[in-house]
DNA sequence: GATCAAGGATACCCTCCGGTATGTAACGTG
DNA sequence: CACGTTACATACCGGAGGGTATCCTTGATC
């Protein structure tokens, strides 16, 4: 083993994504990655085959990221209305206060039109945060805090929704502010759970 | 004037546009536009001062196209709730039929994270359609296809699923089904009218 | 029909950057 | 303590592509 060996490829990975989260994948050039952690080109080339490979490794890291979040958010949750509601509150506000996520996504979006592996890691992640919700709604619909008919077009649409704001948020940042959020939350879950009344918040719910 | 003078500029916009969507702003390269159109390089720029002006007119070309075609959707029918439904098809169907606007309003995103020229002009141009559908909504809302107390609200989130939609079609192009269209465009108009009857459609229209 | 402006073509430059070739210092292993 | 392996550095290559300099052509105008 040479001078330090630690876990290079995870910081590199992870300075990637900052540095891609920035300024896009085409503006970043392998020698500023590997000087953000300190090391030159020459090793760079030693962790990683090729720049296409790194980005690979950048999506992953975040998708780790977002899921070990989320994981943590809800984990001390037990009410299905209150794990769905935090879920939703997590997802908005990690993608409106955390200005890198929403660049970074919105740089795999183009990517993933041109490029099918970086397309095939994002439906792979997107299909598990979309069970993840379907699984949530189901067990809200279970606890009757809401009878829509199908969770699953609910979920797909809510999501949706979310990608919408997400990019909306990167034209007018006012969709940051506290107040703002709440309204986004609400608006998002009342795609999934019944219109009527508030039975969102588990202190009035119905059941 | 030398040869062929025409309006070059527009076919040169217009021809930016058709590779930009196809490959990215990053990856077309001016004398691939120039050639596109039947140029070289060096008359390009007699129209352009640089590849980012020609950004910009691509932008613009595609705006006023959509607009345009919204238009002359809605131009013949006069019932509030028939048009409304018209404009959320005709944004639905150009979003999932062509391609091309999706990777383009794509790429549009990611590059408007870093220029703030780019951004600018997509937020005027989501301005302006906002409006229009606020009008739409008021307009249905007036003639008692819905009571939806926030419209303005609703449009906003209304048009961030539109955005979330487009995004997905990329990932699942089996959205781009007759019957998932219409389902989708049904999705839509549920946010923005009531949910209780299918009042959406005029001849079911309770006033 | 001489002049001139503008569209157009050709050729070139220069920079950036992904990738490679080569060398070297540390470590594990026998 | 040789020896291979691995993490790292240095230096370089080569292609791509944005932009420019320069010349040519054409058509309008007087």
């Amino acid at each position: 083993m040479p001078r330090t060996a630690a876990n290079r490829p995870a910081m590199l990975a992870q300075s990637a994504f900052d540095l891609f989260a920035e300024r896009g994948f085409g503006k970043v050039a392998i020698d500023d990655i590997a000087a953000h952690v300190g090391v030159t080109k020459g090793s760079f080339y030693s962790h990683f085959r090729s720049k296409h490979e790194l980005i690979l490794a950048a999506c992953s890291y975040y998708y780790r990221s977002y899921q070990q979040r989320i994981h943590e958010e809800i984990a001390p949750l037990t009410n299905p209305a209150e794990r769905l509601r935090r879920v939703v509150e997590t997802s908005v506000r990690t993608c409106i206060v955390d200005k890198r996520n929403r660049m970074f996504t919105a740089e795999i979006f183009a990517l993933s039109l041109k490029d099918e592996q970086v397309r095939n890691g994002w439906a792979q992640f997107y299909d598990s945060v979309r069970e993840m919700y379907v699984g949530l709604v189901m067990s809200a619909q279970a606890a009757g805090y809401t009878d829509i008919a199908n969770p699953r077009g609910a979920v797909d649409m809510m999501l949706a929704a979310i990608e919408g704001v997400k990019l909306r948020a990167g034209f007018e940042p006012h969709i940051a502010d506290e107040d703002e959020q709440q309204a986004i939350v609400d608006g998002l879950l009342s795609i999934v759970l019944l219109k009527s009344s508030n039975s969102t918040r588990p202190e009035k719910a119905t059941s």
